[in-house]
RNA sequence: GGGUCGGUGGCAGAGUGGACAAUUGCACGUGGCUGUAAACCACGCGGCCUUGCGCCUACGGGGGUUCGAAUCCCUCCCGGCCCA
């Protein structure tokens, strides 16, 4: 552990843009740098040996669905996540706090409320009722074992009221303190998370707190859930500037390509979303368009006889091997195959994506 | 030849006198997915337009009963099964 956790390469003259390097117990990651969401233990679709193919440096799990199955007990028992699911690269949890929001403000409400002690849940699947608490999360991610642990928070639905935002913000904090008291593994590395909902004023508050904290990194949530473009930008732009330099900072379920250099030249270094999967999933990849990354739904009746690749500047065996034709016919027959192929291509353009930015921050364009 | 059951929108298959342009599923079309309850979801899906609780055409063909028929009757055509 003499390595620091975190250096910063270089430094962007131009904007608060780095380069840098995360050194975790499983490996290193290039920042900036997207971050696959393995929600359940899996990059869905994608087998374990081809993430080093697609790029991946670095994924995401999620503590509720881990604890709700397999269990962390039996995760602990096979030596944790790593082993258990072979992934053999630096991986983060997530805490359950993005559930908080997700699960329990949608849907069953009923079982579903928050308390100074922490959150009851229920189950999705079978409504059985689960508590976690910041003690509860750290224990859990402990026995789950990624090398980068989110702190417990409440992702803020977005248009809630400035007076709920506070309180959710400093319970948030509050959350932090305990999280902090509760972590004992020295090998895994902690990062808090500012909300603030969609308040200028809170942004800057949550920032500030967290950054006074004693954590090895930072997250921003509390966005993505609904929010304008314009809105998701002002709230990175509103927390970025209060963190400190020499820590990273990670964009929580970030996101679309169009948002990734503002973030960036905003400071950010990593980015977790499910999005370039979950679109692969329902037909959609993405291609280059002029200077940007746009969608293309391969289920549309004009692929039916493309024979170009989906994309022909991508690198990807997807794209080097099949015709937009062929993507056509798997997903309309919903051949498994092409929710593998097409997860492949796009995961692969996120990472061509962030090569490319850190190109740009070494050439000092960005 | 006799008996019997059945023929409904691209397909499967509900409905069996008014609330039916017709349940539902599939297919098809369009759109959406941002710390994954997501191999998912939403909407559309006879035609026309002045978009109206509008008009036209339509539940195998033709005829009839009725204020009113996909629904009842007659007949023809087609199919399944059973008996000769």
């Amino acid at each position: 552990m003499d390595k620091p956790f975190f250096s910063i390469i270089k430094k962007s003259k131009k904007s608060r843009a780095r380069l840098g390097v995360l050194q975790t117990p499983h490996g290193t990651v290039q920042t900036p740098s997207f971050v696959p969401v393995a929600t359940k233990g899996t990059l869905k679709a994608i087998a374990p040996n081809l993430l080093k193919d697609i790029g991946a440096q670095v994924m995401f799990v999620n503590t509720f669905h881990l604890v709700l199955s397999p269990g962390v007990d039996t995760l602990r028992s096979f030596g944790g996540i790593h082993q258990y699911a072979s992934l053999q690269l630096p991986l983060m949890s997530d805490s359950a706090g993005f559930q908080v929001f997700s699960l329990g403000s949608k849907i069953n409400s009923k079982g579903f409320k928050i308390t100074e002690k922490g959150v009851h849940f229920k189950s999705p699947r079978d409504g059985a009722s689960l508590f976690i608490s910041p003690e509860q999360s750290m224990k859990h991610q402990e026995k789950i074992g990624a090398d980068i642990l989110m702190a417990f928070d409440e992702c803020i639905p977005h248009g809630v009221s400035h007076e709920y935002a506070l309180e959710a913000t400093e319970r948030t904090h509050r959350w932090l303190l305990r999280c902090i008291k509760a972590k004992k593994r020295k090998d895994q590395r902690l990062y808090g998370i500012v909300q603030g909902g969609g308040f200028k004023d809170l942004r800057e508050q949550s920032a500030r707190f967290i950054a006074e904290q004693n954590v090895d990194g930072i997250a921003i949530g509390g966005v993505s859930v609904g929010e304008t473009q314009k809105e998701m930008r002002d709230q990175v732009r509103w927390s970025a500037p209060f963190l400190p330099e020499k820590l990273p900072r990670h964009l929580l379920g970030v996101g679309r390509p169009k948002d990734f250099r503002y973030a960036i030249s905003q400071g950010m270094d990593t980015f977790d979303c499910v999005e370039p999967t979950r679109l692969a999933r329902t037909g959609t990849v993405f291609t280059i368009k002029g200077k940007n990354i746009v969608r293309m739904n391969l289920m549309r009746p004009l692929y039916k006889k493309d024979k170009k690749p989906i994309e022909k500047t991508c690198s990807c065996y997807t794209c080097k091997t099949f015709s937009r034709s062929y993507l056509h016919h798997l997903f309309r027959e919903q051949e498994m195959l092409g929710h593998q192929l097409a997860s492949i291509h796009n995961i692969t353009m996120m990472h061509l994506e962030f090569e490319k930015i850190r190109q740009e921050i070494q050439r000092g364009i960005l």
